[in-house]
DNA sequence: TGAAATGTTGGGGCG
DNA sequence: ACGCCCCAACATTTC
């Protein structure tokens, strides 16, 4: 009796180190991958993961199809679909690789529950962390709430040696199984938008492993502090391939260690790679703290801040939002997330600064917004990020920790260069006034052709005002726990 | 993975 | 020469 297999496919969108379908290829004669786009009652994937989704898809289908298996495409709920189609195809083992995040350990839950009771056998695995988030606790037996005892305790025991290779062929089996084509999922703007977003990703595993070899080979020495100037962008730019598991953190561990064989500890390219790594590590943390705090994308883990007084103010949240608050690395940053479906690094800490301590709206409008404007739109990251910046979460930066933007532009984007590609008609201030156009000489401003409220806004709240207020409201949910 | 306020120090101008 | 003051420059603390 040959054996039948299906693997499902979901954010592990990648043949290499893909351990549901190497296990399946291996054990089985016959494999059908599937991918099920799943409806979500909440957090359903945004308009720019959409666009990277469609593109991914297609990209993966591709592929698949040069290894003999054709991609089935579905719609609808996981078990219900998955069901029927294995008694269809007289199939004894369904595949996946693991999800860490709610709505996919509820709905995977279900899933083997429904299949196992068929007779089904279900393999599941992990191809998108480092480690089993319930495997790293504290001594005392619980998950960690900061990053660096984290760090400390999961980063020693990770030992890659190899990655799986992709199969060198699947074979797919004999009957003809219904399938949607990637379009009819509907994943692409009815209006297209994304002609900025297209410019500068390509979605896919090939774009995934390009983009990391471009890394190593040109950023990753100097990384330590690259990272940190956002007109250079020195950084890795996976985390959309990571997101949708075009590469997985192994992988990404591995090339990197690679990189370094024969550096000295103390040499630049290798504390670089550990800085680099330390942000896989991140990656990591947010996974695991979702894991464990799985109410976190919607609820504070810091009970206190439960009663935090946010503002609503429809206004000044658009004006955050597309960019035009009148602080210029605020702006920059907001208009490179609009325009390309993502931001560095350095500004998104920046912008967040901003939105929940300067305007005092809640970290939820920021953690929607980005969530339907990033190309890499993760749950876990992003809830992470979100609490991070606004104090509510785990490893929260200090409540009085208040970015002022005019200084972090000066630091981090000295010259303007920035500023000027995404703020254009500020493009002919000179760099003394670049960040604090409010501040420049009339003549300056007028030289410059910069017209204040005409042409840019002026600051939607002074900072130091700001600032006062920020803190007031901190200290009105002191030890409130 | 801050910034502002406050404290300390030491060189130089000046009577 | 000496003390006094000013104020960068740096360090510490506070929010």
């Amino acid at each position: 009796m040959k054996t039948v297999g299906i693997v499902c496919f979901r954010n592990d969108l990648r043949l290499a180190d893909n351990l549901a379908l190497a296990a399946a290829v291996q054990d089985c004669d016959f494999v059908l991958p599937i991918f099920i786009w799943e409806a979500k009652d909440s957090w359903a994937e945004g308009g720019a993961s959409r666009w990277w989704l469609h593109h991914s898809l297609c990209e993966f289908s591709r592929s698949l199809k040069e290894l003999g298996a054709k991609l089935i495409i579905a719609k609808g709920n996981f078990k219900s679909t998955l069901l029927p189609l294995t008694s269809e195809l007289k199939a004894t083992r369904v595949y996946w690789n693991r999800r860490y995040d709610p709505f996919g350990r509820r709905e995977d839950a279900e899933a083997e529950k429904a299949l196992q009771a068929t007779g089904v056998l279900v393999k599941s695995f992990n191809s998108s962390l480092l480690h089993e988030p319930h495997l790293v606790l504290t001594k005392s037996g619980g998950p960690f709430k900061v990053f660096t005892p984290f760090w400390n305790n999961c980063s020693t025991r990770i030992d890659i040696e190899d990655i799986k290779r992709p199969p060198r062929s699947i074979t797919p089996p004999e009957a003809a199984i219904a399938s949607l084509s990637v379009g009819d999922l509907a994943l692409e703007p009815k209006i297209d938008w994304a002609s900025g977003i297209r410019a500068v990703w390509s979605p896919g595993e090939k774009g995934a492993s390009e983009q990391l070899e471009v890394f190593i080979d040109e950023m990753l020495e100097h990384y330590q502090y690259g990272r940190d100037i956002p007109s250079t962008d020195q950084v890795s730019r996976l985390s959309p391939h990571l997101h949708f598991g075009e590469i997985g953190p192994r992988q990404v561990w591995l090339a990197i260690n690679k990189a370094c064989v024969g550096a000295s500890k103390s040499s630049e390219l290798r504390k670089s790679a550990d800085i680099y790594l330390k942000e896989i590590g991140w990656r990591e943390f947010a996974h695991h703290v979702l894991f464990h705090f799985s109410d976190t994308a919607d609820t504070p883990l810091h009970a206190k801040f439960k009663s935090f007084p946010w503002r609503k103010d429809d206004m000044q949240l658009k004006a955050w939002q597309k960019g035009q608050t009148g602080y210029p690395i605020v702006d920059a940053g907001m208009r490179q997330l609009w325009q390309t479906g993502w931001m560095h690094n350095r500004v998104r800490m920046i912008v967040a600064s901003f939105l929940t301590k300067h305007l005092l709206i809640s970290w939820h409008e920021g953690s929607r917004w980005f969530w339907d404007t990033l190309v890499d739109a993760d749950l876990a990251n992003n809830t992470l990020g979100w609490q991070w910046a606004s104090g509510c979460g785990a490893d929260a930066a200090p409540y009085f920790r208040i970015f002022n933007p005019e200084l972090q532009g000066e630091k981090f984007d000295p010259d303007g260069t920035y500023v000027r590609r995404w703020c254009p008609e500020l493009n002919k201030l000179p760099s003394k006034w670049i960040h604090k156009p409010w501040k420049a000489p009339k003549d300056v401003l007028e030289s410059a052709g910069v017209e204040l409220a005409v042409n840019y806004p002026e600051p939607l709240v002074d900072h130091a005002f700001a600032r006062v207020r920020a803190l007031a409201a901190l200290d009105s949910i002191k030890s409130r726990d």
